[in-house]
DNA sequence: ACAAAAGTGTTAGTGTTACACCCATGA
DNA sequence: TCATGGGTGTAACACTAACACTTTTGT
């Protein structure tokens, strides 16, 4: 199927030949727990870097589409379906895998904590600003997705896809406040958010402790990301 | 190399094969001519799409850096080698390439019009707005691209990597004008640009006609796109 | 003198930031 | 009554957008 040409197509500049490749979709999957930002990984079953914490994720197979192996990968990880997911990067260093040429096709995916499952024994939610060291080249693909996710904040919605059904507007601002490292002020986020347009509350309101009890809200288009601004 | 659990490393959900794959790098090169914004295509020398319109680009080789391989397309296809390049998005539906499975890693790169080169015979530049019918999903690929060059203008300095060594505000305007497809106001524009001080005028003037000349100005750190505001 | 593009400031409006107190509840 | 987080408005500032005339040159 593949001509002699097609492998040797760059004369021009000396003989190249044309590789095969494997092909992985690694996701890195985060979620907004109580207190921190956290992140899915697991336990690599096999060698190299057997034993070692790496992202969810796994050669492609020959049919199937891109972001269709992520959630694959995911759903096996973590038996979890419904997610956001977008592509992220693609790494492909030719030494980024001591077994041979592998690229990563990397995505970035967002789960609500709430609709976590028991998570398969080898997989675990590691705080995502205090990884352990991780296999291959996946310390670097979390920084790369965290920088995506800290930019999207500024101009999309994509943090609703981390909000539950129903929530509090101080729920909404400490998922920011997780991701983006940093305070945010109260009455300035709630303005902001007002003016969005992108969430509408309930009439309901929740009684969460010693205090006043919250307005709850939910999102006015679930599972559509808009840009803003 | 790679143990057969490895190629069926996922039994949850069936039996998946993983394939092995072409890795091909196409590269969306802008320009900017004098009246507008234009694209390099080749001719495609051999079937699918033989004497098809598409972009430079093509098969990566063993061992080769993913950039490397974007910039050795562009070599052969415009013999230019110093050039602005970033990656751009993955394309990798299983049946984008009617020879069997192929991804392509798509590539952003930008040359100033005046360090271009005399093109082979089977290059040549094409209006960015009136492009032909191009091969397999390239259409695609450069609309992706226009979409990501037009969003960058508005956050970093990436427009000047279009620009020759010496150039005037309005030339510069023009630029972004044919990238964003619409006027701007000249005041408003010549504002902005010096308060991102990205740029300074040489002291030297230039006569472009029956009109009065026009200050040039220089980029103060030439190859480096800074992120701004 | 005319045509053609270069160059230059001000104002109104919009969005962003900083900041402090009262409210409703449970213990 | 106290502790706790929920909820609210305003003023300064920065940025953006709209807008028109004078300058310098070549013909």
């Amino acid at each position: 199927m593949w001509a002699r040409e097609d492998e040797l197509e760059s004369l021009a500049t000396g003989m190249v030949v044309a590789g095969d490749f494997k092909v992985a979709t690694d996701v890195v999957l985060f979620t907004a727990r109580e207190e921190d930002l956290a992140v899915l990984l697991v336990r690599r079953p096999r060698p190299p870097f057997d034993g070692c914490w790496a992202l969810p994720g796994g050669l492609l197979a020959v049919d199937e589409p891109l972001e269709a192996a992520a959630r694959r990968w995911l759903d096996e990880a973590s038996g979890l379906r419904k997610l956001y997911v977008e592509q992220l990067y693609t790494f492909g260093r030719p030494d980024r895998d001591p077994r041979g040429r592998v690229l990563s096709v990397a995505h970035l995916a967002l789960l609500r904590w709430q609709s976590r499952a028991t998570l398969p024994s080898e997989a675990a939610w590691w705080p995502a600003r205090a990884l352990p060291v991780l296999a291959l080249d996946h310390g670097e693909i979390v920084q790369t997705a965290l920088c995506r996710l800290a930019a999207k904040l500024q101009y999309s919605t994509i943090a609703l896809q981390l909000m539950p059904d129903r929530f509090t507007l101080s729920h909404l601002q400490a998922v920011y406040e997780m991701i983006l490292g940093g305070p945010l002020d109260k009455r300035n986020f709630r303005k902001r958010m007002q003016a969005l347009r992108c969430i509408e509350p309930t009439g309901e309101s929740w009684r969460g402790g010693n205090h006043r009890p919250a307005r709850l809200y939910r999102i006015r288009e679930p599972g559509c990301v808009e840009i803003v601004k």
